[in-house]
DNA sequence: GTGACAATAT
DNA sequence: CATATTGTCA
């Protein structure tokens, strides 16, 4: 008890910062097959990837735990509230300021080479900068231990790649067999929980009845079963840490992921396609293949809502969600 | 005040 | 495991 109380997130207002508004409807801001054919390329061919020979996940180095750390802030909304707040609101006008403007063109972030050597000047690393040091307030303290395990976790946000990865393992597995911890095993993304999961689908669930209930333009009418998963070009694939070389480590291959795919996407595909933000985290930026998701931290979003059929741009700086890589399985 | 998400409880 | 409820944020 004591003071759960939000400071003053509501008079700030700067809590906006990008999520204007949500449209909703995953179906919403996905366009026709048709246009997003076109846009299809894939960002780095899994071919070209093992050609160099580009590992995924060839380990965790210290450097990495630490960078990760550092870049991890996350605002931990769950537990410690208070604190974080008066130092956060500071750089909140940026990110009010920016997302507001329409012509933010230079969030065009890249991803190349960043690991902050000399080249921050943007306002967004001045976010991140403002970030990483309240982070460090708060982080100071005693525990020295990266994992931070039995800390409430952050708020998991379904990023588009970490739903696509969900939709594709249920897709395989099949909506009859999928259940929670099979979705989570396959997944293999650390971090990620059964109850993750299980919330997830249940409005996963609750989305394709809602299809197959409307309308009626369902891929197969009367069949119930979704939608095999158009998965957007974009982020199609890719987001898959096994490229086929080095085995993961334990357990191995989640998903052959047998199919189809570009060949005949069909319909009714996800809402998180198109949006190409992601101001990922960082961590693996030296592994040469970032992409999509971490499978190994699904928390590197920014704060909580989504804006997926909202602007896409803005790549925000929201807060960074994120838990560290660890988790307590 | 409402809607939506994710978390948590049943 | 599935569903219902709660909590939080925009």
């Amino acid at each position: 008890m004591g003071e759960e109380v939000k400071m003053s997130e509501v008079e700030i207002g700067g809590e906006d910062n990008a999520d204007e508004e949500r449209v909703m409807e995953w179906e919403v801001g996905l366009p026709s097959v048709d246009d997003v054919t076109p846009l299809f390329q894939a960002l780095i061919s899994p071919e070209l990837a093992s050609a160099f020979s580009i590992s995924p996940e060839p380990y965790k180095t210290l450097l990495d735990v630490n960078r990760a750390s550092q870049n991890t802030m996350s605002t931990i909304r769950g537990s410690g509230e208070s604190h974080a707040m008066s130092s956060k609101n500071n750089f909140k006008s940026f990110a009010e300021e920016r997302s507001r403007d329409p012509m933010v063109v230079e969030a065009d972030d890249e991803i190349t080479d960043r690991d902050g050597s000399g080249s921050d000047s943007r306002k967004l690393r001045k976010v991140e900068c403002a970030e990483e040091a309240d982070s460090a307030l708060r982080t100071e303290n005693p525990m020295d231990d990266p994992a931070a395990r039995t800390l409430k976790r952050p708020r998991l946000v379904w990023t588009p790649q970490l739903h696509k990865r969900f939709v594709e393992v249920v897709a395989h597995l099949g909506i009859q067999n999928a259940v929670p911890k099979t979705i989570m095993q396959l997944m293999n993304v650390e971090g990620l929980t059964r109850e993750n999961v299980a919330s997830h689908l249940q409005k996963y669930r609750l989305y394709l009845k809602r299809m197959q209930g409307i309308s009626g333009d369902g891929p197969s009418s009367s069949d119930q079963l979704f939608p095999s998963t158009p998965v957007p070009q974009n982020l199609q694939e890719g987001g898959n840490a096994g490229s086929g070389v080095h085995g993961n480590e334990h357990v191995g291959m989640p998903i052959p992921m047998p199919y189809p795919a570009q060949g005949g996407m069909i319909s009714m595909p996800m809402p998180m396609a198109v949006y190409g933000h992601m101001g990922m985290q960082v961590g693996n930026q030296g592994d040469g293949y970032s992409n999509g998701f971490d499978r190994n931290n699904p928390y590197s979003m920014m704060h909580q809502q989504r804006d997926w059929s909202s602007k896409n741009f803005t790549n925000s700086n929201h807060h960074n969600h994120v838990a560290s890589n660890d988790n307590n399985r």
